[in-house]
DNA sequence: AGAGTTAGTTCGTCTAACGACCAAACAAAC
DNA sequence: GTTTGTTTGGTCGTTAGACGAACTAACTCT
């Protein structure tokens, strides 16, 4: 059997605040190690049950060498051995899954009006969600650091409870936030310049796992990555559909997220020039044509409040469904501007999925395909590039999702719980 | 001192037409010494001259591990001893450089009337820099491909004759390029479904070296990268200014080239809705307000000749010299119209520094100040996210130049020459 | 000359992948 | 049943190569 050519490597790092401009870094035998437990546990997730025989064939590691990885494995209670085959020729063999009982990723993502908490095991299966009303939009930063610090404990405790060590903890936030985890602007929750990342490893006090921040939009996309049905894809765009629209850009498999930690910023991109005004200060953004402020204001008399957003898209989705030729209306101009995002997406990123997200979700039936046609119709590419423009299956937790799968990311790449 | 922190790695791969969804590959100690054998490499072509001492001290390697990877890279005639150093403390440092006399890296730049080839040398200086006029436009693929095979094969004996190896060629090309370096649309080039890659290595007869094709935005990122004054930004965009407008994307310190490899494709993101009509068949595109045609179409009589751009291009530098306001005022809206596309790049991927090249640099003095105010309006993040707008300082054989420094990024990246 | 300082090499240690071999455990054929 | 073949997974010795410590070399300064 052909063995899996090795082609030229390159070592690359991983870590949010870690110090720009190191340069490469060399490699030792450490990092043979930890890419190759990687490499197992990343097959495991993605075969088990599977053999150890398995694994060593289809990576082309040396049988050897898979037994000894995948004992270190079962020493850090990553992975767990099950049954044995039968009724098949020769020896048979002790299949393997991820342990889902040692440990527990959780994630939560802040709103203006609600918090959502989630957490998972190694396989990603749910182990808790979390919904609560929480008035972000109103309360100051250091007393919604302190509500988000309350959440998170309680998650914490419940996990220790079921005798499960926390892997991790990242939060997802709607607005601007930095490579160190610092909310640089978060217009919707009314922040600026709050260094959460530090502000509630603090409160946790010491917690002994990494708590780590980032755009609600980039954790969407890491949850489509994971949890949703795009197999093999390494160019995704994750697009969340809320009073903002913000994109989620992922690259060649991992986020993109710019020299600054800015990216996706696609709300406030001028789509209509002289459009309507945006919050922002400017006009024709993305956002203010496509996102769903500028629907529900036409549809919902007396306005928008953030803190019911849900009961009016729902009723925007009973108008439409009974055929209200205004609603009709406003959602085809909404997905014609929102085409046009796309299609600006894949002109500039050509990537294989768009995803629509958040209440997009619930408007796909009368949005998507005009959105779609519009976004092919502007790719230069013939057929978009081969780009798709899909709606997420996550449901409304998306970012809490991707914010627990952030976490199961930082193993997958090597950092690994020590051995018992 | 402190040893920099060494953190969780993961390999990847990075060659062009390698099988996709293939998976994460494992380590072995080859790798780890390939990544070594880069990480001194290029630290000594960016801190020579310098001694081994040096590289021990900065890159964290042990003296014994950086004295073996020296040797064996002298070995493989990649790095050079010079003289001692002198009038200091201690014993004298024996100083590294880089060998620039064994190889060279091959570029050439295809485009509608031209045709730019260049070598460069291990250091990236130049060794030869060909244009010569090619009907591109007007001649079939089969003509072209023979026409750059001929000049290809000219500077291979040249470089040959001069006792050096050719460590690879790579052909930039203005268009949609695949990532098996077939072109799949060049519509300046009356280009369509062409193996450019393939029909050069066929026309080559086995030559010995990797044949790459690429497109023309994308090298000259690399160009940007490699030979231009951005040390240590990760994160660039750069545009190209001809008739046409490309983009190539470097995030996180390498190209960006999308699912298919047609990022970038700025020039046909629609920036005046209802706007003039492009050659694509779509209205507004950035292409035809921000691009070198609608100026000339306006300025020089009887409209433009792709053969004949740059003494046109001369006439309204001329022009704006002499403060002629109706050229004047051509250029500030070109620069506005442009500012929008680079506030939309800046939006989308936060690059930290956004590069004009092509034709524009003759321009920058009526546009770039405009350009960059308009952009710096756009971009949602304060200050544009950290974004500058520079110019390129590259001169025309940006692409080609770009299309050698990838030769080069691949032995940077691990691909070295075997030892004699 | 001797002390101090820095550069680079040598040597032994150690990690971890690899190849070859082997025992265990089964199915199928006899 | 016995034998044969097949597959699994483990053991053992080999090997590549990074690392640390000790050592030698070559200079400056006093």
């Amino acid at each position: 059997m052909m063995r899996p050519t090795r082609n030229g490597a390159q070592l690359i790092t991983n870590t949010q605040g870690s110090a720009p401009g190191t340069g490469p870094q060399p490699a030792d035998f450490t990092d043979v190690r930890a890419t190759n437990l990687a490499v197992v546990l990343r097959f495991v997730r993605e075969n088990a049950p599977c053999s150890r025989a398995d694994i060593a064939a289809s990576t082309g590691l040396n049988k050897a060498t898979v037994s000894s990885l995948v004992a270190d494995l079962i020493d850090r209670r990553l992975l767990r051995e099950t049954g044995l085959t039968e009724n098949r020729v020769g020896r048979p063999a002790t299949m393997l899954v991820l342990d889902g009982s040692p440990y527990a990723a959780v994630g939560i993502e802040v709103n203006v009006d609600y918090l959502t908490a989630v957490a998972v095991d190694l396989k990603g299966e749910a182990l808790l969600s979390w919904r609560r009303a929480f008035p972000g939009g109103s309360a100051s930063s250091g007393q919604a650091v302190a509500g988000i610090a309350g959440v998170a404990r309680r998650v914490v405790t419940r996990m220790t409870k079921e005798a499960r060590q926390v892997l991790g903890l990242t939060v997802a936030v709607p607005g601007l936030v930095d490579l160190g985890g610092s909310v640089r602007l978060a217009p919707n929750m009314g922040w600026r310049d709050v260094d959460l990342a530090g502000d509630l490893a603090k409160a946790l006090r010491d917690p002994g796992f990494p708590v780590l921040v980032d755009n609600d939009a980039n954790l969407g996309a890491l949850a489509e990555l994971r949890f949703g049905p795009h197999g093999g894809v390494r160019d995704l765009v994750y697009l969340t559909g809320e009073i903002g629209v913000g994109a989620g850009i992922v690259l060649d498999g991992r986020l993109r997220r710019g020299g600054a930690g800015f990216s996706g910023e696609i709300g406030h991109i001028e789509i209509v020039p002289g459009g309507p005004p945006c919050h922002c200060g400017r006009r024709g953004c993305l956002e203010v044509v496509a996102g769903l402020g500028a629907l529900l204001d036409r549809t919902v008399p007396g306005g928008v409040s953030p803190a019911e957003l849900e009961p009016e898209i729902d009723e925007v989705v009973q108008r439409a469904e009974a055929g209200d030729p205004v609603v009709l209306d406003l959602l085809d101009t909404l997905a014609g501007n929102l085409g046009r995002g796309v299609g600006i997406v894949a002109n500039l990123l050509n990537p294989e999925v768009v995803v629509l997200g958040g209440y997009y979700v619930k408007l796909a039936p009368w949005i998507l395909a005009r959105a779609e046609q519009e976004m092919l119709g502007r790719a230069l590419a013939p057929g978009g590039g081969g780009c798709r423009l899909v709606v997420s299956g996550l449901g409304y937790g998306a970012a809490a999702l991707g914010a627990a799968a952030r976490v199961l990311d930082s193993v997958d790449s090597g950092r690994l719980p020590a051995p018992a």
